[in-house]
This record gives C-alpha cells, sequence and structure tokens, in this order.
DNA sequence: TTGAAAGCGCTAACAG
DNA sequence: CTGTTAGCGCTTTCAA
C-alpha cells in the first residue's frame, strides 16, 4: 500500500486539505504547519497521485504529441524542442507516431482525450475536416508545428515554405542556371504544396517555361533521393542544378551524381531544405534552407502553454524566420 | 460537461457496472443490453476517462520511457521501436529526455511514479546505486534498454558491446593493420567501457602493446570524429585504421581524414560501430558493428508488457545478437 | 489559517 | 446476466 495524502494528514495532526495546501504551494499556511506538514511528508516519503489529482482538478499537466516519425531526423529535432519547453513549463508528453496516417492521426487524438491531455500538439501532413472535427469533439487546445491548416482554424507554427523554396530556387537561377531539377517530397501534404509553388514561382518570374520531366517525386527519404538521379538521368543528361525538398534526400542526391561519376558542384549544384545536422555532415557541404526545428517545436509548446492558461493569444498563427545557407554543394 | 458513464447509464436504462462491463469487453453481459448500450455510447459520443479509470483501477496503462535525448538518431530509431510494441499492447509512452545527467534521471523517475505509470523504460549511461534505489521506491516494473547495470538486479536488452569491439578490432587486425586507433566515446558509461575492453582484447590477443596515443576520447557527435582525426594528426601520421565507437562519429573521422587529404580505406580504414541509417550516407560507406536499435526498443517493451502482466519471464537479461557490415570503408 | 465534506468518473467486489 | 455500493487519492468549496 501506498503513503497517501490522509496518511500524511493523519500523522501530522492536520486535515487532508492542508496537506494539500502545502504540497500545492498555497500560501495560506501558518509557516509552522507548513514546516510540520513537509516534515511528515518527507518522512513518511510521500508522493502525490498525479492521476488522483487529475481527476480532482480536470487536469493532467500532460500534453500528447503526435507525430509522423519519432525516428526521423527532422521530427526527433522538433520533438526534442516540445520537450524541453514542456518540461520548463512542468508537463510531461505523451509521444505517439502516427506514420502521418490519417487513420492512426484520428485514432491518437482520440486516444490523447481519453487521457485526458490538457494539450495536444499536432505535426502531420494534411488537416482535413475530419481532423478538425475530431478536435472538437473536446475541449481541448491543439497547436500545429510545421504542419499547415489551410482554414487557419488552428493555431500553428511554421516557416514561410513557399518563400523558402522560391529563394533557393532562385539562389540557383542566380548561379546561373537555366533550369532547375527539383526533387520534390510525395506532394500531397500541405507543405510540399508550398515548396512546390515557391519553385514555380522562382521560374515564372525568371520567365521559365516548367518541364514536368524537371519535377520528381521522392519521400523524404536517401535511397529516392538516389533513385531520384537514376530518374533525371534517363533524360540523357542530368541537370546541372537540383533542388531538393529535404536534407537527407539531397545527401542521396549528392551521392546519386557522385555515384555516376559527376562533380558537385561543378557539374551539379545540389540544394537542400531543412539544415538538418545532416547538412554539414556530407562532402561537398550541402546548401540548404535553415528551418530551425528546435524552434519551432519549441515555440509551438510555448504557445500551447498560453491556450492551456487561457493567456491572452496574439498571434495564432507563428511563422519563424528561415534564411538560406550557402555551402559548398553550390557554385 | 461531459458524458460521463453515469450519462450512458442512465440513457440505455442500465447500472454503471454493465456500461463499465461493455466498454471493456467483459462477455458476462447479454447481447441484448450490450447492443443497446453500445448504440447509446455511439449516440452520445461517449469516451471513457483513462484518468478516472487509472484511479480506480490503479492501471494507467502508460509507461514512462527516460532517454537520453531524443534528438539522437541512435536513441530516436531505439524510441521508435519502443512506441512499436508499446501500442502493440495498448500502452502509450510518456516519454523524456535525461541528457544522461543524473540528477535529470532521478527526477525524471520520481515524476513518472507520481504519474503512476505502470511501467519504466530506461536508457542511460551508468546505473548507480541511486538510481537502484530509486527505482525501488515504487513496485513498478523497469526495464533497461541499451543500457547496462553492473549488479544484474534489473532487467536488461543488450547486445554483447565487448564481443562487437572485439570482432570490429580483430577485423581491423586481419586486414593487416599494425594496430588500429580507437575513438571512445566518453567511457564515463557502461557501454563505452565495454567497447574498450573489447578493443583491448583484441590487441592483447593479437599480442600488441597497447599505445595509449591512439585512444581519442569523443562525445559520440560528427564534430568530435573531425576532433579526433585532427588529434591523431598531431603524432605525425595518421593511424592506417580507426574503430570509432559510434558511426556518426566515425563519418567525422572519415571526412576528417578526406579534409586532410588522405583516402578512405586506401590511406586510412574506418571502422564504425551501431550502423544507424548514417552508415550508408557517407562515401565511402561505413564498414559497421550492425546494432538492431529497434529491435533492442521493441524486445525491451515487449519484456516490459511481460512483467506488467505478471507473465513469467525466463530471460531477465537479454542479449540480442549484433554482426559485422563490411562495406567500402575498409580493405 | 484550518477542517469537513462533497465529489471527480470509474472499477470491482458482492449480492442477487 | 445485472445492479448496488464502496472506494481509488486528491482538490475544492464552504464554514468556522
Amino acid at each position: 500500500m501506498n503513503i497517501t495524502i490522509y496518511d500524511v494528514a493523519r500523522e501530522a495532526n492536520v486535515s487532508m486539505a492542508t496537506v494539500s495546501r502545502v504540497v500545492n504551494g498555497n500560501p495560506n499556511v501558518k509557516p509552522t504547519t507548513r514546516k510540520k506538514v513537509q516534515a511528515t511528508i518527507e518522512r513518511l516519503g510521500y508522493r502525490p497521485n498525479a492521476v488522483a489529482r487529475g481527476l480532482a482538478s480536470k487536469k493532467t499537466t500532460t500534453v500528447g504529441a503526435i507525430i509522423p516519425d519519432i525516428s526521423s531526423i527532422f521530427f526527433s529535432e522538433l520533438a526534442r524542442g516540445i520537450e524541453d519547453i514542456a518540461r520548463m513549463y512542468k508537463y510531461n508528453i505523451i509521444l505517439s507516431n502516427s506514420d502521418q496516417n490519417k487513420e492512426n492521426e484520428l485514432k491518437l487524438i482520440n486516444t490523447m482525450y481519453e487521457k485526458q491531455v490538457d494539450g495536444i500538439l499536432f505535426m502531420g501532413g494534411t488537416i482535413t475536416e475530419d481532423h478538425i472535427n475530431q478536435f472538437n469533439t473536446a475541449n481541448v487546445p491543439v497547436v500545429l508545428a510545421s504542419t499547415y491548416d489551410d482554414t487557419q482554424s488552428i493555431a500553428a507554427v511554421n516557416i514561410d515554405y513557399e518563400a523558402a523554396a522560391y529563394e533557393a530556387t532562385k539562389h540557383l537561377l542566380e548561379s546561373g542556371d537555366k533550369h532547375p531539377a527539383f526533387v520534390s517530397g510525395t506532394l500531397e501534404t500541405t507543405v510540399d504544396q508550398y515548396k512546390y509553388n515557391g519553385y514555380k514561382r522562382a521560374l515564372e518570374e525568371a520567365s521559365i517555361t516548367l518541364n514536368e520531366d524537371l519535377i520528381v517525386k521522392g519521400d523524404y527519404s536517401y535511397e529516392s533521393g538516389l533513385d531520384a538521379v537514376k530518374q533525371l538521368a534517363e533524360l540523357g543528361k542530368l541537370p546541372s542544378a537540383i533542388f531538393v525538398a529535404a536534407d537527407e534526400m539531397a545527401l542521396g542526391v549528392i551521392h546519386g551524381v557522385q555515384d555516376s561519376g559527376l562533380k558537385v558542384p561543378e557539374d551539379v549544384q545540389v540544394f537542400g531544405f531543412d539544415n538538418t545536422r545532416l547538412a554539414t555532415m556530407v562532402r561537398p557541404t550541402l546548401s540548404t534552407v535553415v528551418q530551425p526545428m528546435y524552434d519551432i517545436g519549441a515555440v509551438a509548446m510555448r504557445l500551447l502553454t498560453k491556450y492551456m492558461n487561457k493567456e491572452e493569444v496574439t498571434e495564432k498563427n507563428v511563422t519563424l524566420p528561415h534564411r538560406i545557407e550557402v555551402r559548398d554543394s553550390t557554385l
């Protein structure tokens, strides 16, 4: 049997209410009694039961984090930002992988609600009406991280993916390239679409007619970067510049190019996206879009705490700054 | 106000107990009543409150995972294994980063216990007596993953790090190398010590006198791999083979060697450890020790479920198989 | 500054 | 097969 608040109360000759007060730092306790209670808490090794507390107070100090894949170098960095800030505000994280599968996502949201989380941090591909409906089945704040809700009804923290992709493409264009290729993600997510739009805008602005052959779909993996190069090679000759929607995939592209006997950046320039740690773990080092993953997680969590505390939120949609980092994979 | 089991009972003209039974799949319910109850659950959108359930049943179906750093490519893979199996057994994971800081670890164990987790999955550097004492403040099963407890009192899932390091070193020796260097971790953790011991044993067995200058401490980061090469270069000439205690650090070593104008493996062979995805994301691809991170997490979680269900456990200390994967960074 | 008492929503005997 | 009834350990009025 565990020590309960009742045991402490009895041993300290006070009421449960008083023990509760000292445990929760309520100032309305005479210093003497506080001392006395603290001493017997210490002596008995009393540890408050958070579940009981949660039931009584309707607050669990736990937030749910739904993430596509924690083993991804991108999302694990985001998760770290989330957890650090959560800790700072005394929240714990229930972490679940969704694999960006809608059914999983919906189920996970439900599970989180059953567990009575005080808030949800959601990362995913696409926010559908079903998602929104599911979110609305409970009165719990939700913040999206690196994820868009087209209806703008849910708070979110992102960078401007369209602008970032535009700038990356433009950088390639300014180096004199005629028509950079684009290795995209699956294009099924909103973020993918934005990146694609940015790429297109840069080409349009330079009066370049889009060549669909130069757009290859990948799945963000290293392998798919390798594959993308093969696919582009089938056009007869590799394009002299390739913009890749994620760093890991970009490493695949770099190695694919090198494996085919060509040089980066002399023969083929490669531009990445995210600035994960991988970007400096390759030769030549990868020019890329700097996306502050950790900060996105941290800011999203901070925003969520504001909602959970019912603080006033001035900015529901936060756009964090990004920038271009030029390294050795481009001219 | 939320729908409670009481509301469902009233609307369905049954008792709370019956509703509880159908929610929990208890077979002692007449099919007709079950249907009726299920219908009104559906109609009212009733969602069981896991916190109340946890208080009443003393089971939360939640396990705590204490991990050094979720943003590490190694641990995030482990975490994925943990979560997948947890999901399979209907458990949720509370995930916290410890940064391998003892004080954090002890505090986190306490927090997990406050939250009434049904079990703990612990990953860390060193298990001290304080850890064991802390674990013993609650009657909750604990399993270590990729972490050793020298007293063998806690269940654990590992590979044989000593043997793995021995084999890796031996492989280098058999390629004709006189005295491979060793880039270790901080040597403060038990796993580090085992790797070191394996390295030493291979040298001893080959009657090679250990040269302390050829042992460089790193911190498992890419940067520290780069640094290690610099440090070794100060000896006048780089050794012709380097065994590195982790893949990410090994990439640093490879690039350090290449940046200095030498070739891998012709001038310097490099051997890694872990077989993270990074091993194939470098040129030349990295020869390394295959450690099944995902499986370690998965098996550890599975083991924990056995303890939580009070199933009989035959093997308290699980050693998963490892192997050597020879790629292009060695001759 | 303190205590009494009523729940929070559910499970788990126990009785029928 | 179903209902009654205690709690689970804590917070939170409300009174004193």
